[in-house]
DNA sequence: CGTCACCTTGATAGTTCTCAAGGGTCGTGG
DNA sequence: CCACGACCCTTGAGAACTATCAAGGTGACG
């Protein structure tokens, strides 16, 4: 079965990512500009894998809708997750680097991407001074959450890194309209969020279900639920700092 | 005590990073830019801090000598070490975005850093399809050590994520001219390991120890030694991948 | 000599992992 | 329609790892 296809192109100026109030504006030139450089889309279905840690890739992407997980493996076959990806994220930055990628991407819903092509990137974001400030934005906004996850596996027990985790994931669907209410509908599965936060699915269970117990987090199958965002935002001293509107390419 | 001294300018042709045969090479075209938009000179103590989490910044840095840390403190107290700087790295990305930093960054050795104003930086990179690349460079490599980080965190015991840490740290000295034989000279505290690791300095000390009696990690407060890289790379199953040689402004 | 910053050790408690087993749902093929 | 496999969640119990508390020890330095 096909979990990767080709598909015909959208015209930038009937994007998904334009109605979405937590991303930026986009003016008309700019969007021709990107529409001209743009080369395709991919669809890929739940389970898809994007990129394979240990190639190459000529192509960098724009998620235009879906949530994909950034992962690495090890030889043991142990895997971290490194981080999500929502709509109008940047993916692949480091196959700018024409060397092996060293983390693999895969499909966690249905997805569908914008393709750039890798030769001719710089000079592209080079034509327009906002895209090249959007570029390092995207950049150091992804080296910040992944600080955050850092701080959360080095200085967090299970039950916090968990209640952190979906704290980070509901404002993130949030300000790329996925969710509302603090509720989102994906399916991440509890080995998964074991393998983010490095404890054992086990654990991650029990844990779960504690949180869910005290009303605090509900995470099933289907879908992420906080009630109170505030009080998780507490317990676990997490300021979800959605800063202003995304940019995206 | 001031920890913190602005200093006289030493041009670009003299550039002690010139020297170091893990960066990249410079021609004198590109030098002569980057010394026409270069703002002034810094120097820290030991312990000084360049940049304090929650302030906000108008200057970006390029590290000249010494290694210094970057951290991010929890209001309890608790702090998680997000990385090391080492000459040639790029320090604050994250002060483009005009939003209050993140994280604190302090010498763990006397230091020399060169200042760069943000205003303007985003077309200083442009002007030179070169510097553009450069840069995309050194966010991906950035992001790519905090991926070994997480993965070090999520997925290793306390004695494996120490020898890893050994490991990183000597290879990336030994790319930057401060290592060679598998020995760095810089005075790293337990408690800082600590701090990086998410582990108690307790702990910490007691897997120090191990490591040290079987001869795969000598840590000391004055050098990290490492008298067989090849077997702690295949202990904590790291590979320090060095890639090509890393460019700097 | 006293202080400070760092490393070291012992004992105990708490967290997390591993192993082992069982149960639910869903789609597929006989 | 039912059996089966695939995938996911759940529970119990013992072992392993790591944190915490409490005390000492060392060297540098004023």
């Amino acid at each position: 079965m096909d979990k990767k296809t080709a598909e015909a192109m959208t015209p930038c100026t009937g994007c998904p990512l334009l109605n979405c109030s937590g991303l930026k504006q986009m003016d008309v030139d700019r969007m021709l500009e990107v529409e001209a450089f743009k080369q395709g889309e991919i669809a890929l279905e739940r389970g898809g894998q994007l990129l394979t840690q240990g190639t190459r890739s000529n192509e960098i992407y724009t998620v235009l809708s879906g949530v994909l997980i950034r992962f690495r493996l090890m030889e043991d076959g142990r895997r971290q997750i490194i981080n999500f990806l929502f709509p109008g994220d940047l993916v692949g930055l480091q196959a700018m680097l024409d060397e092996p990628m060293t983390h693999g991407v895969e499909a966690l819903t249905p997805a569908r991407l914008c393709i750039f092509p890798r030769d001719g990137f710089i000079e592209f974001v080079g034509r327009n001074p906002g895209m090249g400030y959007d570029v390092i934005w995207l950049a150091a906004k992804e080296e910040s959450a992944l600080e955050e996850h850092l701080v959360a596996l080095g200085q967090r027990n299970a039950r916090e890194r968990i209640a952190y985790l979906a704290l980070f994931l509901v404002k993130r669907a949030e300000g790329t309209c996925l969710a509302s209410d603090g509720r989102v509908e994906i399916s991440v599965t509890q080995g998964q969020v074991a393998d983010m936060l490095g404890l054992s699915l086990v654990h991650t269970n029990r844990s779960m279900q504690s949180l869910r117990r005290e009303g605090l987090v509900r995470w099933s199958l289907n879908a992420i639920e906080i009630p109170d965002p505030e009080a998780v935002s507490q317990y676990v001293r997490y300021d979800p700092n959605l800063s202003g509107p995304r940019p995206y390419l």
